[in-house]
DNA sequence: GTCTATACCTCGATAGAC
DNA sequence: GTCTATCGAGGTATAGAC
């Protein structure tokens, strides 16, 4: 094992139980046992906890822009496109209703920190917002392009919220329905 | 200084901190500074932890309540009650920038704690719920006021995280703006 | 590069004086 | 009813053997 394949995998896992369990909660002992090394090697990789959090926000950071990227390359319009960023919703629905959204939580968690890492977690955000307000210029709504992306950004939170609060299913289906329906009424 | 006020004074620092800071970030150190008293002192009042949280939900349960039965008794009509409802966000804005709503983060803390309350506090949620889809019904929408309780429950809580990632006051007005004017479009 | 052992701190919680 | 003193567990982080 190199020393380039336990970080990354320190990384994976500390994003894993990061978003189950919240940052402050996930000590260093849970990490170091998913990863099965021990809690003296962790320091080898790594200065201190907070060190780890950067590291797991800028492997979100990447994974997130593949994403995007991929998206942007599979050859559809632009409302297939953002309907893909509101599938997110359907494919993550049991982790959304027990974890809630990666994204929001977590900077909900740094904020009531008041953590220095909380800026670079809103840069996930940034990256949908900016994403999606590409998506509805294309649509033609360049004027108002950055507060649609917002509108929409900030409905997905709102059921990921609420998901996790009532697990109500029925709720689910029928927010994600309508935010079809909201997105398709700005082009028409 | 009765056992009574002790009590209550702890409950209500208590509140404000797990607000501010989250529940596991506060530890009865900080409470028992808040209070001005001795960590000694806090268990002749509670025995653990988790009672102040109970206590804490129970507050805010019945501060809830106590608000939503005074909207109701102002006087207006559904349409004031609800926009008394989404007035929150005007008028706790800054809070929120900086520390979230205070029931969609405790919600969320909890279901990542896996904590046994966490329910106990999804029941602030419903109080909202179920008086929203009250004043629906009374503006004639009784067979889905369920549903457009939800719907704008979601809307303000998405409003709220975007606010404390972003801090936008702009994005806060618009979205509060276009909120009313769905409301009023739901009773034409 | 990974380990064991441990320092040092803060946590929730307890005991007992006043 | 409030205090001081303290316990044991578990937290982050460090030292040094292998």
């Amino acid at each position: 094992m190199t020393a380039a394949d336990t970080r990354q995998h320190i990384v994976q896992e500390a994003d894993r139980l990061f978003y189950e369990q919240g940052f402050e909660a996930t000590s260093l002992a849970h990490i170091a046992a998913a990863v099965q090394i021990s809690r003296g090697n962790f320091y080898y990789h790594f200065r201190t906890k907070d060190e780890i959090l950067d590291a797991v926000i800028i492997r979100r950071l990447d994974t997130t822009r593949a994403m995007l990227d991929r998206w942007q390359a599979e050859g559809g319009d632009a409302l297939d496109r953002i309907f893909c960023f509101i599938d997110i919703l359907v494919m993550n629905r049991a982790k959304i209703m027990a974890h809630g959204c990666p994204v929001g939580t977590l900077c909900g968690e740094l904020a009531k920190l008041d953590h220095a890492a909380g800026s670079d977690a809103a840069q996930l955000f940034t990256l949908f917002r900016d994403w999606l307000a590409g998506q509805f210029a294309a649509l033609g709504r360049r004027r108002d392009a950055d507060a649609l992306a917002l509108h929409l950004l900030g409905r997905t939170q709102g059921v990921a919220t609420l998901a996790t609060a009532f697990r109500d299913e029925t709720h689910i289906d029928r927010e994600i329905a309508d935010m079809r329906a909201w997105v398709r009424a700005q082009t028409a």
